[in-house]
DNA sequence: AGGAATATACCACGAACGTGCTATGCAAGA
DNA sequence: TCTTGCATAGCACGTTCGTGGTATATTCCT
């Protein structure tokens, strides 16, 4: 098979890149790698999620710039994912972020590619997630551990005892303070007492923000 | 420098694995590669935790297997952080166990290693967490990413409307009523009935369990 | 034109909450 | 020995909550 002809069993994968260059010089490389057929390649998610609406070739792949004029990369990962949930996306960028890849990896992508890689390993990258797997290379592996890392980590504890911390555990399935106190067969009053001293140290005054920040700061 | 002199330079290396035959064959591929020293090998985290405890000379890298006896891998990570938190630590499992691998990155693990890597992949692994890298194959990260995506879509939103998502972010701000009702400008009667119909929604009766739940199931 | 969904608003009442106090017993540490 | 911290317990009181109703206006869909 030469390389221009290309056929239906090709992969198919999409460009949304707002860089005219950068998409050209991506569908070029595409469409010469045996295997891969790249027929659309567009400048914004909007023009895209109108061309997917509308046609029943669904990509195996999407390759998104992260950094869009108009809807982000990240609102259009949640996009396409809803259109088609079994095309995988792959992110572009420059830049080397760490909000920008945890959301991008929350949103559903597939994987993640810095601009400026070699056209191998582009190519390969598309492999890999097409075997599922997913392409990241070790330095953006390691701040996707850290973010595990800082979901899983920061407990300030606030100073709170064994005992409300016991407590703290109990109001947040939602029993109210007679419940605890029955359950732990002390009295009321003595619920009262702790729940009232974990008021002070966490500095909240309601319920609900004394759950909130139990869970934004990981008491729990 | 010949194989055999090592020197106060060598990056020091332990590792803690119960298999004596992998922990050897290990120690001699580690102290026949130049830059590294593996002076110590146990057979449990409780032995290299005595060690650690007692010796001035911390590693930079432990290779701990995360199937181990006794106190498991996983509890060892957390341990090791505590006594020494700048040394990296490398996974070491034959199972492709996605929930380990889930709790060892939480706990504080640099990176991941398959049991039945070249000795060649082993190395790389060691260099790539010392220049801040983080050692995963691809299918590895892949599941690392999944965990990321459930995580943050279980979105199944109990068919809030937008006004009443609107409300239950004020909520867990600790908020009370007549504060989100002089927030919206609307009614106190107007945010009790929304807040009503939420806890309806979700089938919670209490501040705190509605906030709980919310939480744990990223409504907010 | 009719119906469903949504946002708005009001009332009433018992239950629960938040907060101000005081006070005792016990264990650990200075 | 004396202090400090913690868990326990109690009381009072005003505030807020949760829940049972009813009702109107608007918007969207068929």
């Amino acid at each position: 098979m030469s390389k221009e002809e290309k056929n239906l069993e090709d992969v198919s994968i999409w460009i949304v890149e707002d860089n005219p260059h950068f998409r050209q010089t991506m569908k070029n490389l595409l469409n010469q790698s045996e295997g891969f057929a790249c027929n659309f390649a567009f400048s914004s998610c909007e023009d895209s999620l109108i061309e997917m609406e509308n046609t029943a070739e669904l990509p195996a792949v999407i390759l998104l710039d992260i950094g869009l004029e108009g809807m982000s990369g990240i609102e259009g990962i949640i996009k396409f994912k809803e259109i088609s949930p079994s095309t995988h996306i792959i992110m572009l960028t420059i830049y080397d972020d760490k909000n920008s890849v945890f959301e991008a990896l929350c949103a559903g992508a597939s994987g993640y590619l810095i601009k400026g890689s070699t056209p191998e390993s582009v190519i390969e990258a598309i492999k890999e997630v097409l075997s599922g797997g997913a392409p990241m290379n070790m330095h953006i592996a390691k701040k996707v551990i850290e973010m595990f890392k800082q979901l899983n980590t920061p407990r300030s504890n606030y100073g709170l005892t064994a005992r409300e911390k016991e407590i703290l555990n109990l109001l947040v399935t939602g029993m109210n303070k007679k419940q605890i106190a029955e359950k732990l067969f002390v009295s009321f009053h003595t619920i009262n007492t702790h729940i009232k001293n974990i008021y002070e140290k966490l500095h909240v005054n309601t319920r609900g923000g004394l759950v909130a920040k139990a869970f934004r700061e990981r008491l729990i």
